[in-house]
DNA sequence: ATGAAAGCGCTAACAT
DNA sequence: ATGTTAGCGCTTTCAT
């Protein structure tokens, strides 16, 4: 049987409710009686019940929120799909868990919403980012004055208080991404990257890291300067006819942002569609579909699905007293997509 | 606030205790109140508290059986961290998860080893099986006779009552292999197959999805006669020279099963571990070398983290009501291994 | 066949 | 500052 709170009070003659304040810094409490309870919790290992923490605070305490920002892209339809799966597991502990969606990247709105939830008593909020200083702002004000545990979804804000971040290593799937082109690519084929923005990190981390692993490994590939497209169809299609008067003997393109159906269709206009590989990010929308097609022949995935599962589980773990099981960085898993395994 | 069995008592006229019979399919009920019961609980859309459960039956339903066979090998220790993983989780729900390992398959062992759980007051199991009439015999009993639920790991037996099957769908796992062979094979190049035993499902499977992938979208590519190793790097090593003296030009190799380091060394032997390309299965042990010094240009691998974790966890949802979450076939992620995404 | 009540481990409101 | 106690929703004995 495992430890329980009543026989650490039995041991140092205390009641339950003192063991429990000790354990949850609650005050109330004589520091020194706190630190005793608490060493003697741990000479016993003990680790709270999880089924009774959520039972007996189910009600208030196991409220959570998430926000998804850009919620209209295939992209973050499938985080949501993943949170609505945990949602139900949640809820059937009896905990709840609120959603909201907000379209396009908007600050003001996604703060807004941070505050509802607080007013409602949520006690762990997971969400997708953007770059701003008024949200680090508030997301430190949550989990220092709220004590509300805050999740990053996708991208990450390093500097701040948040429990965790959950999504992918873009600097190593740009490293995947090369490695791929290196493979499919023969003798000193020349190679394109085309990129988001300068000021995107993510994007900027997929082109160093396939710019790494091409240079160190296969050095024989020509890559050619990145272009910016900002994640624009058309500007994507543009640029890639540029380039390719520059450079009719094109092998390969790299794209780490959107922009890949002008790609495709630019290369089915000049019937290039299967003599030039194109590897790409984000295996949702018509990238799927160029991928059966054989015009895209990798994408790399985000596991979308379960960096949605996963934030609310990880809240709610924290939520009943189980510590951060993967630590602060979450990397989720780089998938490979051929036309094979759609 | 969601539905509680009181709820239903009152609206019922009858005891908590007698919603829970019926339920629960307890007996020691008139037929008729626990249909009348039962209605009622649907029309509520009653879903049942599973952290009330866990707390309530912890000590006694909330036992799990685990069992591993083949132990030894690289890839069932990773489903076993899986499952010690989920140990841990399951654990702190006020559940007990035994975990034991078998070397090599020992159908016997495993028997004893179910029953020795069932002793144990276990009510769920999960297991690694091989093809055995008595095992699945065996399984039915449990199901049927001791109500206790079976979920087959990696591989899986069809015909009988287990819950589900977890692990991954090896026709596709082929196909995938197919799709990037034929990426990185250029021209009319020649492909070997080299698989296990035409006893063995699942190799048999792989071969078949590799073989269709090649015929249907890369037909150019010639597919010699699959080879029989029988998991044997030995003779693995002795065919590959054999088809080398028959087809000097050899372009690629597929490995369905064990083997691969007679593969890898061969090959480094005659000079050409850089010129023939591999792609093998199960990311452990000496391939993880293999493809880091490049001689392995891909491995596919089964998630089996995913299957030791999984299945546990599915037990535990099981076992606190919540029903199957994937259905009968939980296919996990064929997941990409390239050099770079090690 | 059904009801009543104790208890699972923890929290929180109320006493002291 | 600490103790007491009533739940949280469900299962399970023990009565009836």
């Amino acid at each position: 049987m495992a430890v329980t709170i009543q026989q650490i009070a039995d041991l140092a003659g205390v009641s339950r409710g003192t063991v429990d304040r000790a354990l949850n810094n609650r005050g109330r409490i004589r520091p020194e009686v706190a630190e005793r309870i608490k060493g003697i919790a741990k000479e016993l290992g003990y680790q709270p019940n999880m089924a009774a923490k959520a039972l007996s605070t189910a009600n208030h305490a196991l409220q959570i929120g998430v926000i998804i920002q850009y919620a209209e892209t295939p992209f973050m339809k499938a985080v949501l799909e993943g949170t609505e799966f945990a949602k139900e597991e949640v809820e059937r502990f009896g905990g709840h868990v609120f959603v909201e969606c907000i379209h396009g990247g908007d600050v003001k709105k996604l703060l807004k919403t941070m505050k509802d939830f607080r007013e409602a008593g949520v006690k762990g909020i997971a969400l997708v980012p953007t770059d701003d200083e008024l949200l680090k702002k508030t997301i430190n004000e949550f989990v220092e004055k709220d004590r509300i545990s805050i999740i990053t979804i996708n991208s990450d804000l390093e500097d701040t208080k948040r429990l965790c971040f959950i999504g992918q290593d873009s600097y190593a799937s740009g490293r995947v991404a090369g490695g791929l082109m290196g493979e499919i690519i023969p003798g000193d084929g020349k190679v394109m990257i085309l990129s988001g923005s300068q000021e995107n990190v993510a994007t900027m981390e997929r082109t160093r890291g396939f710019l790494d692993e091409l240079e160190h490994h296969y050095s024989r590939i020509k890559v050619l300067e990145p272009r910016y497209a900002y994640d624009d169809d058309w500007v994507a299609g543009k640029l890639l006819k540029e380039q390719l008067e520059e450079t009719p003997d094109l092998a390969g393109i790299y794209i780490t942002a959107q922009g890949e159906s002008g790609v495709c269709d630019t290369l089915k206009k000049y019937r290039l569609e299967k003599k030039i590989k194109v590897i790409a990010h984000d295996y949702e929308g018509e990238n799927r579909e160029n991928l059966k097609k054989g015009i895209i022949n990798f994408i790399l995935r985000q596991n979308s699905y379960v960096q949605g599962y996963e934030s609310v589980m990880e809240l709610f773990h924290t939520l009943c007293g189980n510590p951060t099981r993967q630590g602060e960085f979450w990397h989720t898993d780089i998938v490979i997509k051929t036309r094979c395994n759609l």
